[in-house]
Parts: structure tokens; sequence; C-alpha cells
DNA sequence: TATCAATTGCTAAGTTTTATCAATAAGAGA
DNA sequence: TCTCTTATTGATAAAACTTAGCAATTGATA
């Protein structure tokens, strides 16, 4: 995915129809120049344009996101904190996942392609066109389990505990950064 | 992950201070003969209860699968239709994540194992306590794409085009399915 | 069986997102 | 450059989803 310019934006949106707006140049904008990890959820982008004095009303930041997602120039994440997040979209080789602590809400990225590739393979299996892939790992952070953390957690979470039994890190493959 | 029974729920209940009830019983016999693959939402697992003349509150509805899912009993998937979802968790060995057409929702199982074991890696890695990882891949349908899909879509989704160029398949180590 | 606190159901309110629609402005063509 | 057409914006209202507050009820323990 090239680094998007006013004109390239431009292109890719009249191409379907579209226009561009200093609207969507703005927002295109913020994105590109958020640190790497950030994203920002609607109402977060909105304030932040606000305080540049750039306000875009809200309605429009709406519609903004889901139409650069569906272009592709953007990425809808839904990481269990009950709104969405967007961030700026970068495919593969730069194709990353999240791992969040479900306590805090702290997200970090990870790269992993092999789990890009795994996708790929299910979806070519059924004959299904590949968009987007997300892992999203839920974890509890370090902080939160010297907080007390997870005293009221699952005691039966097999999830972790059958596979750490058989120890399988020798059977992964990748080169998961 | 054992099949719950009556008691064995209240047990895991009564063990947290917290109590079974003739709700949580229901809720619970709901999702464990809910045909597999199969998710509600809060909405739909209400109208559901009501239709079978077992009516319980929605207050009560949200209120029971959070704390189920907080539990492991339940599992709260977030694929993209803008509401919560929820299914019986299954842990590893029968841990799965989902493939969703982003055009009609359509929604399928798949089980791929090291999927997880990157989840553990990466979780341990960074001093974190896996508790379920969810990869959602999203997809256009065979249907979807006769429909005339993905006419509006993006025409730089580097994301499937540039793994497809290296031909990644042999690089797959797992028992994926 | 009595006690105490967890739980329910009802209602209201909070959050996030979408719809409506008149006014504006971008893009294409003359 | 000017005009025309239609996509887009912004403001407001409304929809969709989820949580909060509280009196009444009921499960678990002794």
């Amino acid at each position: 995915m090239p680094p998007y310019t006013a004109n390239s934006l431009k292109a890719e949106l009249n191409a379907r129809g579209w226009r561009l707006t200093p609207q969507r140049e703005k927002i295109l904008h913020v994105f590109q120049n958020l640190p790497r990890g950030n994203h920002l959820s609607a109402e977060e982008l909105f304030v932040l344009l606000e305080e540049r004095g750039e306000s875009i009303s809200l309605s429009t930041i709406y519609r903004s996101v889901k139409l650069m997602s569906r272009m592709g120039i953007l990425r809808e994440l839904e990481l269990a904190e009950g709104h969405k997040h967007y961030e700026l979209n970068h495919p593969y080789p730069n194709h990353h996942h999240h791992m969040v602590c479900i306590q805090c809400n702290k997200t970090t990225e990870f790269k992993n392609d092999s789990i890009l590739k795994h996708s790929l393979k299910q979806s070519e299996k059924e004959g299904f066109q590949l968009i987007d892939c997300q892992l999203t790992v839920m974890t509890i952070c370090p902080e939160a389990i010297r907080m007390g953390w997870p005293s009221s957690l699952p005691s039966n979470w097999a999830c972790t505990r059958a596979i750490s039994e058989e120890d399988s890190h020798d059977t992964l493959d990748d080169e998961s950064e």
C-alpha cells in the first residue's frame, strides 16, 4: 500500500465517482501522522480535529472513516472496548495484529505473517476472497496480574492450560517478529 | 472444558459467591443446545426465550452473558455486525475461529490450532497471561462475488495480492481444519 | 427456618452509530 | 471560466445497543 497523497486519494475517489473534500483530506492526514501503534475512535478523531481548529462534524467523521475503510485506506478494529477504532491500513508485509488486556484495555501491536497465510489458505479453501484478517489476543497484562487480577477469572480456561501442557512451542514455524 | 450441568454451574458460581438462578440455568441450556457454529446476540437470545415461553428480562440477559463470558463459560464474539454475539466457549482442542463475509455477514467457523499457539507464544513473550484469541477473517463470499461485488472494493488491497504473488503455501505448517 | 446479600425485572438513561434533509461545493463539460 | 449535476456536508433527530438505579424477590448459608 503506497502512502497516500492528496492526489492519489483524489484519483482513488474519483475513479469510483466520489469526490475529494477538505474533510477527507484532513482525516487522512491525521492518520498518516499518527504514531505507529495508535488508533482512534470516531469520537477521538472528532475531538482531535476540534482541538486543532479543524473541526469536522461527527456525521462526516463517521461517514468518512467507513468509506475509507471500505476503500482499504483505513482498517476498522474491534478491540472489545465497545466502539470501533481505526488505523491506517498497512497490508502485507506490514500487516499486524493486536494483543489486548481485557482488564485495562491496553493494546499492543505485533507482526506475524503466518496468521495472514493461514487466513488466505482458509479463505481459498472455501472459495472466498480474502479482504483482511485480524487476530485479537485477549490477555491479562503484567500490571493487571499484579493488581490482583485474575482473582475473579475463569478457573477453567483450558484454552491456555491444555495447550501449555503439551508444550506446543516446537511446532511453531514462522517468522513472527 | 467440561460440558456444564446445572450442578457444576452451581459449583462454579458458588465458589465465587455467586448464585445459581433459573435464569442462568436456562441461558446455559440454550447455548448448550445450539447447533454447532451458531451464535446469538443478547437480543436474539431474548426473543428465543420469549418464544419458548421462558421469558427473561433483557437486563438479566445482558448481565448473564457478560458474567458467563468472564467465567469462561461463554465466548464473546465481535464479528463486525455492530453488536456482540455469544457462543459456548470451546477451548482447545475445540478452539475455533471465524471467517465472515463483510458483504452479507455470513459467518463460518474453522479450526486452526496454530493460531492459538502463535497467540500463546506472543503473550508469553511479553509476560501477558493468555485468556483467549480470536481470528476474524474478513472475506467476500462466492455469492457476494457473483452479485457484482467487490465492484466498489479496494483496488489496492495489497494484503491479498502481495502474499499471493510469493505463493506462501509451502511455508504453512499446521494441522488446520 | 431465618437471615443476608445477590439477583431479578422494570424503567430510565447512556453510548455509539445511522438517517434525514436543506444548503453547499466538487467535478465534468461547454 | 462558467454552468450544471450530484456527491457531500453539517445539524438534528432517531435508531440501535448497552448499562445504571432501585424496590422486590429469592438463593445460599447457618
